[in-house]
DNA sequence: CCGACCATGTAATATGTTACATGATTGT
DNA sequence: ACAATCATGTAACATATTACATGGTCGG
């Protein structure tokens, strides 16, 4: 379910192709909800076909077909009812710790080599958080400011303090994962 | 591919039957791979086909019929493998913050009611964590003993750590998270 | 005897990953 | 000309969820 409102979430900021949707899944959106671009166009006419968004063809130069979609009326209020819903916590799926609990017939080295995997994994995580929530709250981030534009000064200050709340939250993690990966580092040292 | 190490991992401290797995995997508290019966029971038996595990046919009282399978030296020799691979971490995927940066329509109050089951999920989950955790540490975990006591001193040792820092790790997410909430909570009010 | 729990399965559907596939445009 | 990027699709497979389905055991 989430991929679709991810996708009426990301086109609720204005009309965007498959593509764009694409770029997003890796950059800045893929931070809360990844997909790849064999999700992503069946979905979009999914939603079409629901009623949920509409499409234009466009060409870009002379041939290269391109197909812009943007949000119908049915599709915002579909979006909006979905973000007032009380979120849904999906079952705990953690490949990293379960190898952790049952590396107890390893050596020491190998457990240290995962800390710090994770470790790295996180710091760079938390890099890109931190220069994504820069982005946006210097106003620097097109397609939030084009999301901004649609709103009202009430409602560019809700936008805005949401974006850092989400962004802040990730990266909260980020630096907890961080801190409980060294700490982990220096007490396997201890054993 | 994670479902059948998860599998492995149990067995690993020593036989269990399908239904015990999928108490361990369905409750889910404080477990790392969440799986249900229509998934652990498939994947049991093509583990046995796999030469991974092997099963008895055992029963309950006069008819009742169970299947206790106990892990063959390749499936130990597999595991073991896979805990020294280095980690692997998925696509992000987090409906709720994709709820909250979509939310910007709504009114405070549906945010309010969001950040606070968020942290009412991660309170419950962080004392189902500490539980977990405490019984593992204070050797009151029965399945967690039995793994121990196939160890020596030193196996010991590692294997209460690394259950140790595994649940730490989980429980230091949970309280960002519940800290995060409030923070926002308060943030939200000033608003 | 009845309800809670033990014990195992299948089917239909939904979601997600990897590989295969094609062709155009833009900048150097 | 060539590489990088734009742009869209399908197929096969793996994984996960929900519903349907059956029957036994144990304790009160």
């Amino acid at each position: 379910m989430a991929l679709r409102y991810a996708i009426l979430g990301y086109l609720s900021s204005g009309p965007g192709s498959g593509y764009d949707l694409v770029q997003q899944m890796d950059g800045d959106l893929g931070w809360f909800w990844a997909a790849s671009h064999s999700q992503i166009y069946p979905e979009l006419r999914n939603l079409e076909t629901a009623g949920l968004i509409e499409g234009t063809a466009t060409t870009v130069g002379e041939r290269l077909e391109k197909r812009v979609y943007s949000l119908t009326e049915e599709g915002a209020r579909q979006l909006q009812a979905w973000t007032e819903k009380t979120p849904q916590y999906r079952p705990n799926r953690d490949a990293e710790r379960l190898q952790l609990i049952f590396a107890d017939g390893n050596g020491v080295e190998s457990i240290r080599a995962h800390l710090e995997t994770h470790l790295d994994h996180f710091t760079r995580r938390r890099a890109q958080l931190i220069g994504m929530r820069d982005r946006i709250l210097n106003r620097e981030h097109p397609r939030v400011e084009q999301r901004l534009a649609l709103k009202d000064a009430q409602g560019r200050e809700l936008s805005l303090f949401l974006r850092d709340i989400a962004y802040g939250g990730d990266l909260r993690r980020a630096e907890g994962e961080i801190a409980w990966a060294k700490e982990s580092l220096a007490r396997l040292d201890e054993l």
